[in-house]
DNA sequence: CGCATCACG
DNA sequence: GACGTACGTGATGCGA
């Protein structure tokens, strides 16, 4: 490895890339003091247990086990500094004069560190009188001459002198090695020359003087021309330029002075002989006990693994390694980073000194993750337990606001209970934040910040601006994975989260957030919020790559606030009416049930399609039956109608109870038990990450399918009602769906009729069937708005035939006559798969993308099934985007219009609106436009607006 | 916890 | 000509 001639360079003098063989021969010269100071300003603070401060320990840990770990020498030594003093002020009294006090937190922590490096087993070296830098340059002066390569840990540029043949730097902060090259681009001359360019250009952080109006440069230009700085003051009178010659000889002796500051001794006293520098065997159990006694709970996993991979414990379940770090592959998707290199810093936060740090944390980064822990799972009326901040990664912390006290909320006394843990009053905490979390300039980034923007705006703080980790990945990965944090977490960063259910159990035992010790609550939180910072600079800036910016900037991010408010707000049901169609339905299924088994002849439960398939064609023997793939009879409606018809009335009877049942334990049940306490009102969550097309959907309760189509449900809808005094307004999308087929596959003849205004369904039956529309009779026009519904499918000759009861054979020709009205549809159709194909997704007007992972499958079924949804999500996500686009401007519109109108639900094409009774027409005329406008097409958006006391009623 | 069923768009 | 079908959701009850 090294050059014995020593007239070139040498290579770096071990194999810090495990690329070669390594070279065991080597020196390696750590800085140790230089490193405390870089890694006591570079950290945070923290403590351990006991209160002593242990962040420089922590930094100069981790050093040291990535070096371990990096490099492979024979022998180390880490090198300090013993005293301010050293024999440079014995001829230069200033000589780092102008050096602050050692700060008071990082005086205990010297001892500390040399503690740590006995721990890891590595000699050190360290002389009364002496800087660091003199015996790392006395022993690489040994080394060299011992024919032994030389490595210098460090970052600190005085060193950069000691460069040459056999003796290299490397800076493990920055990992890179400093060679002859490094050192020329750092002071323009060669190693040897290092000390005359510092001694004119001084250094003011030693205040080392030079001479004045000197700098690096001007010095190495010099030192070129001369040679070397004796030579230079020698010839000082030479120098052209009258204000450099002038300085030049008025500072020379300066100048010399500065030389004998920087240039390092190599030649000092040896605390203990080179052979003693060798490497011992690791004691390991002595530096985990160490290590842990300090709380570095993480550096003891790493050694732990270490020692793994090393044989010393036996364990045959390792992790595989990961692909190349941060790798982009051809998918675009990023190769998980091992997160376990990541030093977490956690801290509790229980007074307002302490949160003083973060705010100003996120003031200067100008970014902070934010996620909140609550007591439920509905944000409009969960008590907020506590908060954790990210600033870095790494970097987190939990404030907990309500631990410990639900007996005391309870209004229970509990004497065994021990006393709540100090807390920050929330009240307090808020009017701390509020200041940073409305900052324009401060981003606060959350995963689903949908909940905690509720949460926030009910304390009275209206989080802005914002950024969605989730909504990010939702826009860049739609259909090809789920966006939970957890899952993106496995997936980007290669790391499992604490889960929920760790800390807070399951089912019946399972606890509220605020019951979980603190220490767990802080593992638990701190982690949400570092995983979200993670996430969010990971995935922030692939929208620029993939061009998705647009989509996740004015699409789905500005939706935050507003479905927060919808979510807040909730929508008010009739309970009593509610309580009377239960209380009816029981009735009415107790009657049909009786028919029912009498019907079988005996007595079964019908909600079983097991115990049900087996009654209709085991014991009534009604027909063949068909049996699904799990080998038993399906009895789904469609079966049931067929055997209705044949005249069985069981089948009748049974698809009544059904239809009942279902209305009664899926909705007037079920909502009841919906209706929150706090606010009267039930509060559905919209999930903005849900679907593969860009939809919202509904869960706790779903509100986007309340029943409409029969007379029975609609009772139900009539008991989702307005407040008194106010309306409700429902202003839905009329076609919105076929108009985006006619205007994304430019369909002439459809548009003509959507300009036209006419009936969409009859003026397709027109066309397809070459029936007048004066002649159009309701069951043609059926058949034509059933392929209508077909196309936005991804029509088949087969659904379509099941549709409307007639064969595929005539539902075939049906769908050829209307592709050759229509030709341009087939064209269009062609290239989405064709597109699809070729790229694994579709895209909507609006640019946003749906991953298609089916589209290149072998299997013919999978592969039809993935060309329907490549030709229906371009179509159902363009009218997502639509709808969005109209949610995110309606509020504004009302505000500027002093309506106090507040949206409640959207429902795909629908939007749903409490409004004063005095307002509600001109709030439906409001709304309607801004619908219609939200996009502009050839083909007209039409919207249609109705008012009234409950939502069957204006739908 | 997966399946079948059915409510909505 | 395969292969099993309309697209997108969520909640419920059953039964292993």
């Amino acid at each position: 490895m090294t050059d014995s001639t020593g007239t070139t360079a040498p290579a770096p003098t071990a194999d810090l890339d495990g690329a070669a063989a390594p070279d065991r021969s080597g020196l390696y010269l750590v800085d140790g003091s230089g490193f405390i100071f870089r890694a006591f300003h570079a950290l945070p603070m923290m403590t351990r247990p006991d209160g002593t401060p242990v962040n420089a320990v922590l930094g100069f840990s981790n050093m040291l086990l990535k070096l371990l770990a990096d490099v492979k020498a024979e022998a180390v030594a880490v090198v300090f500094d013993s005293a301010r003093l050293n024999f440079r002020n014995e001829f230069y009294p200033d000589y780092k004069a102008h050096r602050p006090e050692t700060p008071e937190e990082l005086k205990p922590q010297f001892a500390l560190i040399r503690e740590a490096t006995d721990a890891f087993c590595l000699p050190s070296l360290e002389l009364d009188g002496y800087e660091a830098d003199d015996l790392i340059a006395t022993y690489a002066r040994l080394a060299q001459e011992a024919g032994r390569p030389v490595t210098i840990v460090s970052s600190d540029k005085d060193l950069m002198q000691l460069v040459g043949p056999g003796v290299a730097m490397y800076d493990p902060m920055k990992n890179k090695h400093i060679g002859p090259d490094e050192v020329f681009e750092k002071f323009g001359v060669q190693p040897d020359k290092v000390v005359d360019v510092q001694a004119l250009a001084g250094d003011s952080v030693d205040n080392v003087p030079g001479v004045p109006g000197i700098g690096v440069k001007t010095a190495a230009q010099l030192i070129t021309e001369y040679g070397d700085l004796d030579t230079l003051l020698a010839n000082a009178e030479k120098i052209k330029q009258p204000a450099r010659r002038q300085k030049l000889i008025e500072f020379a002796d300066q100048a010399r002075v500065s030389r004998r500051l920087v240039q390092l001794e190599a030649n000092a006293p040896q605390p203990k002989p080179l052979e003693d520098l060798r490497v011992r065997e690791p004691d390991h159990r002595r530096l985990i006990d160490f290590l842990k006694a300090q709380g570095f709970r993480s550096i003891v996993a790493r050694v732990e693994m270490e020692m793994k991979r090393d044989g010393r414990i036996a364990d045959a379940g390792l992790p595989a390694s990961p692909a190349t770090p941060g790798a982009v592959d051809a998918d675009g998707v990023v190769a998980p980073q091992p997160t376990a290199t990541v030093e977490k810093r956690y801290e509790l936060v229980q007074d307002l000194a302490a949160l003083e740090v973060w705010v100003r944390r996120a003031q200067a980064s100008g970014v902070i993750a934010v996620d909140t822990e609550t007591n439920s799972l509905t944000p409009a009326t969960a008590t907020l337990v506590g908060v954790s901040l990210s600033t870095a990664p790494g970097l987190a912390c939990y404030i907990p606001l309500a631990h410990g006290s639900a007996a005391a909320a309870a209004g229970q006394l509990d004497f065994d209970a021990p006393p709540p843990p100090k807390q920050i009053p929330t009240a307090d905490l808020m009017a701390a934040l509020k200041g940073m979390l409305e900052d324009p300039a401060i981003l606060k980034v959350g995963h689903n910040f949908k909940f905690d923007h509720q949460l926030f705006a009910r304390n009275g703080v209206t989080v802005s601006p914002i950024d969605d980790s989730m909504l990010i990945s939702y826009a860049l990965d739609g259909g090809a994975h789920g966006h939970g944090m957890d899952e993106l977490a496995e997936l980007h960063l290669a790391y499992t989260p604490i889960s929920f259910k760790e800390v807070c159990g399951t089912g019946k035992t399972q606890i509220t957030f605020d019951q979980v010790p603190l220490d767990k609550a802080l593992d638990y939180a701190a982690e949400d919020a570092d995983i979200t910072l993670r996430l969010w600079t990971l995935l922030k800036p692939r929208l620029v790559e993939a061009r998705m910016v647009t989509v996740y900037e004015t699409l789905d991010r500005p939706l935050v606030p507003i479905i927060a408010d919808m979510e807040r707000a909730g929508v008010r049901l009739d309970q009593d009416a509610l309580k009377r169609l239960s209380q009816d339905l029981a009735v009415r299924l107790v009657e049909i049930e009786k028919d029912v088994h009498q019907l079988a002849g005996q007595s079964f439960n019908i909600g079983s399609p097991k115990q049900l398939g087996e009654i209709l064609f085991d014991v009534m023997k009604l027909g063949a039956g068909k049996k699904g793939k799990t080998g038993a009879y399906s009895t789904d409606s469609s079966v049931l109608e067929e055997l209705a018809e044949q005249g069985h009335s069981i089948a009748q009877r049974v698809l009544d109870w059904r239809q009942l049942a279902k209305l009664k334990s899926t909705y007037t049940d079920a909502l009841q038990e919906k209706i929150e306490a706090l606010t009267g009102r039930v509060h559905t969550a919209f999930a903005l990450a849900a679907t593969n097309t860009g939809r919202l959907s509904s869960t706790d309760p779903n509100l986007q399918n309340i029943p409409i189509r029969t007379e029975e449900g609609k009772k139900i809808r009539r008991a989702f009602i307005a407040a008194p005094g106010n309306r409700l307004i429902s202003v839905d999308y009329s076609q919105i769906e076929l108009r985006l087929v006619a205007e994304m596959a430019n369909i002439q003849a459809l548009k003509d009729a959507f300009r036209d205004g006419l009936d969409i369904h009859a003026a397709t039956a027109a066309q397809v069937f070459g029936v007048p529309l004066d002649q159009m009779t309701p069951d043609i026009r059926r058949k034509a708005k059933a392929i209508n519904f077909g196309i936005i499918y991804g029509i088949s000759g087969f659904g379509l035939s099941r549709q409307l009861g007639i064969t595929p054979g005539e539902a075939n020709s049906f769908i050829k006559t209307y592709l050759e009205r229509f030709h341009e549809l087939k064209v269009w159709m062609e290239a989405t798969k064709s597109f699809a194909r070729d790229h694994g997704y579709v895209e909507t007007l609006f640019g946003r993308r749906c991953y298609m992972p089916g589209i290149q499958d072998k299997n013919p079924a999978r592969r039809a099934f993935a060309e329907r949804q490549a030709i229906n999500a371009p179509i159902q996500g363009t009218a997502a985007d639509i709808m969005k686009r109209a949610m995110n401007r309606v509020p504004a519109a009302l505000a500027a219009a002093g309506s106090h109108a507040q949206m409640l639900l959207q429902v795909h094409d629908e939007l749903l609106f409490e409004v004063p009774e005095a307002e509600a027409e001109q709030a439906a005329a409001l709304v309607r436009a801004v619908m219609e406008g939200a996009a502009s097409f050839s083909v007209p958006l039409v919207a249609e607006a109705g008012i009234g006391s409950n939502w069957g009623e204006a739908h």
